[in-house]
DNA sequence: CTGAAAGCGCTAACAC
DNA sequence: GTGTTAGCGCTTTCAG
């Protein structure tokens, strides 16, 4: 057996294709990049040869030469899903304006200041932040150099951007259905200094008012499982025991089903209880989370419209926050308020192994 | 108000900061870059001048200037739970080896193969993909100009490196684990043609012979919760039914455990379920899937390093594959067989709310 | 130890 | 249409 090549083959360059097609290397890089200036048989011959080469551009030094590098450098956590969800859309709005993204994550061993830093050194000409927990100093020092547009946490800055979902409108859609379905006893575990957990609170008073409630009972939460299940434990030592409860996000909620499952409490039969995210924790069958969705596609949309506005000059709106509605997506964890001990069964009710399927939502 | 700045300062150059310390351009080069050749008194110099122009050495120019550009390509798919694990690892790998890495995601609307070609734009000197799909010639195209290395696939193939668990050594882990316990009938439910499938049955047959076990009984799953649901019903018709069950991975076995809940079956009392992943999923509290673990991080910083000795032209080692071994995390899905109808609380039994708790592995 | 010159691969100005 | 010239920001020779 022979010894694999030690010496890969240097690869081509604008100069090798315009040599092999007999042409000069400026007129190559006409070809390629498809702009005017160039008759179709020449056309022809240099992509033949650049296909024969297999030549690739190089981005940096086309970046390096051209003023502009038409990158957006994007910065995400790594184990969020719903950042997944985000960078999808992302991709999709950059390619669709001709932008490339750079992608840096936030590791546990990672943190924001370093996947920022390395996007500056890879020259991006705006930054998109999804969900950073900077303090907003050093999100008005980046601003100061690009444009900087923040995802999914609110910044009173009016140096940055932001995209986000409206979080107090989500919780009172929450709300409102819980209310429909008959629910007045509908309490909220919140997310504590959680980016966007005042706007839901505040949008589960103001949803409360709306609808003449006036117990209003906000229980400390957090962002995780266990955070959801303390707080669980303290809502059904509540007296009066509310029928129904608003989550701060999936995972909290996941929490919260857990601890009512174990102490027996049927959901939804005696306790309905609604999350924030649409996350895939909530879309699991046997999870089946009546949440708050966000719409990822038109906050990303809307993000990278924002940042190229910028780019390309255009003026600042009066707003530099955009907030984006979010959506109901019901599932199995709301029904009507069942006072009595009876559990009936719902459409999907995880731990309520016995007989007894009573379907539809009223009973 | 005055209008917001619309021209913003140009970046800082090497040429901006060599003026700025009153010496030449590579001599300021030489200081940033931390290498001998300038002494004391003018590195203090040139550092203090970078650091009042906020001087940020630009990558692009130093990759195309420098041959080598230290950098390593990493496609993954921005929705899957281990690839965030698998790119953190991939990120400390790289930082102490002196490597940066360039992220490239494979979303909903992008595929493989774009997230490969803009990796190559980029001039990575290696790629790092993360279950890729890829058809193995075009892998072996690639690994014709650069170090290829695949993570959590088997790859049968001369020209690129594959670093993986060792499926079987998983599965047979597990079936160990089932059989120290005392079962006899334990079932494997599969992942079809899913990367690892394979080697996870034949893990399964070959532990099962080990332990003297002959009746195996191979029910097709597939990689989702609802894969996992269907492979359970056919589980609880098999008879005699087995009192365990191996499943392809995590998210197919929550399916299965929705099943066994909702058809009042206790687990771990009448069925205990093995996991493969360790994912998050298994992780939740509610759910305390035990599952055999990826090693996440040896497995990353395998991967970095073998690529990394590729590139220092390390003549390849005899084998391409690299294995790592696994190991199981019990929770709260495995216990005893109990041939009874009384149902035993396990650790965390989350449906069977009942008392008596009966700790200790062995009943 | 420091500076001058050259050039990485490419594109933007100009000529012809 | 096509070729020539210049230079993006940086690192690498090589002189001094």
């Amino acid at each position: 057996m022979t010894q694999e090549p030690p010496t890969r083959p240097r690869r081509a360059t604008l100069a090798d294709v315009a040599a092999r097609a007999g042409v000069s290397v400026p007129l190559v890089s006409i070809v390629m990049r498809d702009v005017p200036g160039a008759s179709d048989a020449t056309r022809e011959r240099v992509k033949k040869a650049a296909d024969e080469l297999g030549y690739r551009p190089d981005s940096r030094a086309r970046m390096l030469r051209s003023s502009r590098t038409q990158l957006i450098g994007v910065v995400f956590g790594v184990q969020h899903p719903f950042h997944g969800d985000l960078v999808s859309g992302l991709y999709s709005a950059a390619d669709a304006a001709g932008y490339e993204l750079a992608l840096s994550a936030v590791t546990p061993g990672r943190n924001e200041e370093r996947a920022v830093a390395s996007l500056l050194q890879d020259r991006c000409e705006a930054l998109i932040l999804l969900g950073p927990t900077l303090p907003t100093t050093e999100l008005a020092n980046l601003a100061d150099r690009m444009p900087v547009l923040v995802v999914a946490r609110p910044v009173r800055s009016r140096v940055v951007d932001v995209v986000r979902t409206d979080d107090a409108a989500g919780i009172q859609l929450a709300v409102d259905h819980l209310a429909e379905l008959g629910h007045s006893r509908i309490a909220h575990i919140d997310g504590g200094r959680a980016p966007g957990a005042a706007e839901r609170r505040r949008g589960y008073r103001e949803a409360l008012d709306r609808h003449g409630l006036d117990d209003a009972l906000i229980l400390p939460g957090g962002l995780t499982e266990d955070d959801g299940a303390a707080a669980a434990r303290r809502l059904l030592a509540a007296s009066p025991r509310p029928t129904a409860v608003t989550v701060f996000n999936d995972r909290c909620a996941t929490g919260v089903l857990d601890v009512l499952r174990r102490e027996g409490v049927s959901v939804p039969g005696e306790m309905s209880v609604v999350g924030f995210d649409d996350s895939s924790l909530a879309r699991l069958s046997h999870v089946a989370l009546t949440t708050v969705a966000q719409d990822a596609e038109r906050i990303t949309a809307l993000a990278v419209s924002r940042v190229i506005a910028r780019l390309d000059g255009h003026p600042a709106p009066d707003e530099r926050e955009q907030v984006i509605a979010p959506h109901l997506v019901v599932r199995s964890t709301t029904a009507p308020p069942r006072p009595g001990l009876r559990r009936p069964a719902g459409p999907h009710p995880a731990c309520d192994a016995g007989p007894l399927p009573l379907p539809g939502p009223l009973g």
